[in-house]
DNA sequence: CTTAATATCACCTTTTCGGGTGATTCACAA
DNA sequence: TTGTGAATCACCCGAAAAGGTGATATTAAG
């Protein structure tokens, strides 16, 4: 059975030629196309489409709000985003709203249509230059390894005593020591971050991944 | 000019089949294979490949160990990982270290060699159940958005001086106000936060990411 | 065996914070 | 017009934190 596909996007001339591209594919079956997602809800349930393609910028509701109103109440429905430009903020939108692909619009027509039938089969093809910079918006996260800042044991669990808000009474009898020794510890820590305030080292601590 | 490939697989069996895949494709040239990676550098060198097929599991050096030696001294060489498993981290290890694609090991053999072609031409194949974990690991980031505790703009602007590590007296001088009334301001967001001291309040913006 | 690092505790001082109360100005909305 | 919320400032008090000095016991490494 071919795979039901609609289309929203503002610019006719791509409508159009969006249409024939898939028309023109034995496996794929056009169903409908848009030119605004201010109906869009209505629009799939009167369709009833396997994949949706979708432009980011359209006048009216923007490509992202009506992706995340398409997954919310069709999270079956696959959408395939659309756009000329690569911008990172709304890459990262699209994929946090449930975007099944992100294709820039310099995809080649083979390309546009191996996309829709692979985001049907539950793939998430992605333009080369998209899946880079998901690629690294993953990445950072896990850079900041292995700085300990030479902290002893007892000295790494003060400090997530401190990342959880304690106060120097407290860790003290979390720790079962007394609280001059609490002052010794920080006062250590303090050093080794080079900071002079707890809210400094809860800081340091957490944007370095201290554990 | 073919696309030069070398391949570090333990198993034989695995060695001998994608040698043969590679070799049955025009646009690829097999160039070595090797059992294991701990002369990965050497063998960089002396075969000079356009890209490399890693296995992630392996005796001795782990293909990931290999792939970040390999990004260090050419980072221009494209690494194809492949595995049998798909373990959320050693998937998120592989992309810090710059595996230029994850292929699982029950890619059929077009698909291989499309993925070789691939990140030769800067592209980034994942096999599809590998990108869904991908995008999964990057969702989670702006989950906490409008989280704003109803943060006046001056009380916002304060809150992120504290999340600076700033001191009162700074604060005060920073944002031109007595101190008197950067306390006022702070006491009211400790109220909208919940929280009663710097630190805590610190954590929480960090965590829901307030700005 | 000796040294260095770690962990423990005590005492002291000054600064910073947290909490409370109260007041004025301004702008925007009911 | 009368609130209401935001922003501003002041004063007070006690608790918490920061910073310094010094001391002891244990342990691990040289």
């Amino acid at each position: 059975m071919a795979i039901r596909v609609i289309i929203f996007e503002d610019i006719e001339l791509i409508r159009e030629y969006l249409q024939q591209i898939i028309s023109s594919c034995i496996d794929l079956r056009f169903v409908a196309a848009f030119a605004d997602a201010r109906d869009v809800i209505k629009a799939i349930e009167s369709t009833q489409p396997d994949v949706v393609l979708m432009d980011i910028q359209m006048p009216g509701i923007s490509g992202i709000q009506a992706l995340r109103m398409i997954k919310e109440r069709f999270p079956n429905v696959q959408v395939l985003m659309q756009t000329v430009l690569e911008d990172d903020d709304k890459i990262f939108d699209a994929i946090c709203a449930g975007a099944s692909g992100y294709l820039l619009k310099n995809t080649s027509d083979e390309k546009t249509i191996e996309a829709i039938k692979d985001v049907y089969e539950g793939g998430v093809p992605f333009s080369p230059s998209v899946a880079r910079r998901v690629l690294d918006l993953v990445k950072p996260e896990k850079k900041n390894t292995d700085n300990n800042f030479d902290l002893s044991k007892r000295e790494l669990e003060i400090l997530n005593c401190l990342v959880q808000g304690m106060s120097y009474k407290l860790i003290a009898t979390a720790c079962f020591i007394s609280i001059d020794t609490v002052k010794t510890h920080i006062k250590n820590i303090y050093h080794k971050l080079q900071v002079n305030s707890k809210s400094e080292a809860v800081i340091k601590a957490i944007k370095n991944k201290i554990t």
